[in-house]
DNA sequence: CGCGTTTGACCAGCGC
DNA sequence: GCGCTGGTCAAACGCG
């Protein structure tokens, strides 16, 4: 099993050993599977005063400024003064929430998305990357162009085109950097339609689409970082048009975590010395290459609650650029706007609605905390209800 | 039988 | 306008 690397094994996986992180993933979850999954392990309960846990990362902040400013330097040279600013964020991350309504559903994928409006461009939302990439979170949400109109958001971009072949330069995504053991972790059932060698890359990069409704455009790319073929770099594309699947539907052929083939661009051995790790079941790391999120969800809620979200940052992985440029260029752009609106409205609107529903259905399931054991497979883990706002946000998953 | 994975081919955007 | 590259499609295949 430790072989597997599916992604749902990757997946299960993460989640399980996000818990911890995810109370800092907090930060990031943009998109669904991921954001859902930080979500999970953050506890909500206790936050009270942060509906997110943000407080965590505000808390230990002082301290936490220093460590980042350390690790920023060798990248940011301007880190003393970003994180200058992350006073600025703090605040907002934690003690400062909004009362509205919607921020204290959704602080944290406010957050996350606003990021950028919060203070600088640049800075900002750095800051809370590394945050939360302490917490072993990273990731990025590329402003959507438009608001998310549906209600689960996931990655935060719409599909624009159905079937549009444009450059996903142009679509908005979201994106994160993942260990091969936090994999990502998302509650909704992926089909891989497609893999495909990138330039520049030994790794190939997975295609997925969510095969929980056909209808549904969101869509995720899976693939492994150059620099640290133990990071994955997702993306997340386009919302999903229903709800989070209790159960992952797939489950005949997902579970044929034998990736035999696509072995042959990915060498999960080599690359990955995350197979090792075991967690779950992961699939092979080379595949988490190409990894397989479909995997079926035994355990749904595992997945939900779970986000793996241990997510690097780009930065400390020194890794993909590119998703780092796209980010940037976004966050360059001005068009703020749309980022903080977009993003914000999105996530929160739908975290809401969603959460509700989800909550409405984990209460048929199991109702108690305790029931939400079986979502959280891991200690820490959070109220499932909570998650589900947050996943609902999350959703993204891929 | 249903669903997911694999894989080659096709299509379209992008850069030169 | 051409070529490159990325993204998607669809057939074939495998597994439960």
């Amino acid at each position: 099993m430790a072989e597997d690397w599916d992604l749902s094994a990757l997946v299960r996986s993460c989640s399980s050993s996000s818990a911890a992180s995810a109370s800092s993933a907090a930060a990031a979850p943009p998109e669904g599977e991921n954001p859902l999954a930080c979500l999970a392990s953050l506890t909500f309960e206790d936050d009270d005063k942060d509906p997110f846990g943000f407080p965590n990362l505000a808390a230990p902040r002082n301290g936490a400024l220093d460590e980042l400013r350390e690790l920023y330097r060798p990248f940011y040279p301007d880190a003393d003064r970003s994180l200058s600013r992350a006073s600025d964020f703090a605040p907002a991350c934690g003690s400062r929430a909004p009362v509205s309504p919607k921020a204290t559903a959704v602080p944290r994928f406010d957050r996350v998305s606003s990021a950028p409006a919060i203070g600088a461009l640049q800075a900002p939302q750095q800051q809370p990357q590394r945050a939360a990439r302490h917490q072993g979170l990273d990731w990025k949400v590329l402003p959507a162009q438009q608001p998310v109109s549906s209600p689960f958001p996931l990655p935060a971009m719409q599909a624009q085109t159905p079937r549009s072949r444009k450059r996903k330069s142009q679509q908005k995504k979201s994106v994160c950097h993942v260990t091969a053991e936090n994999l990502s972790s998302d509650p909704w059932a992926w089909r891989k339609y497609g893999q495909k060698p990138i330039k520049g890359s030994p790794f190939p990069r997975n295609y997925y689409r969510c095969s929980s409704s056909k209808g549904c455009s969101a869509r995720k790319q899976v693939e492994r970082s150059n620099a640290d073929p133990n990071i994955f770099v997702i993306t997340y594309t386009g919302d999903h048009t229903h709800p989070r699947p209790t159960h992952r539907n797939s489950l005949a052929g997902s579970t044929r975590n034998k990736y035999s083939t696509s072995s042959s661009l990915q060498k999960p051995d080599s690359i990955c010395p995350a197979h090792s790790a075991p967690a779950a079941p992961c699939s092979t790391s080379s595949n988490a290459a190409s990894l397989s999120p479909t995997t079926p969800l035994t355990a749904p809620i595992d997945e939900d609650v779970a986000h793996p979200c241990a997510l690097l940052t780009s930065e400390d992985l020194g890794m993909d650029k590119d998703s780092e440029d796209l980010v940037g260029d976004y966050e360059d752009n001005d068009d703020r706007p749309e980022e903080e609106e977009g993003e914000d409205d999105l996530l929160i609107p739908n975290v809401a609605a969603m959460s509700e529903e989800i909550f409405m259905g984990f209460r048929e399931l199991g109702q108690s905390p305790a029931s939400g054991d079986n979502f959280s497979s891991g200690p820490g883990r959070a109220d499932f209800t909570r998650f589900s706002s947050a996943a609902a946000g999350a959703g993204g998953g891929p």
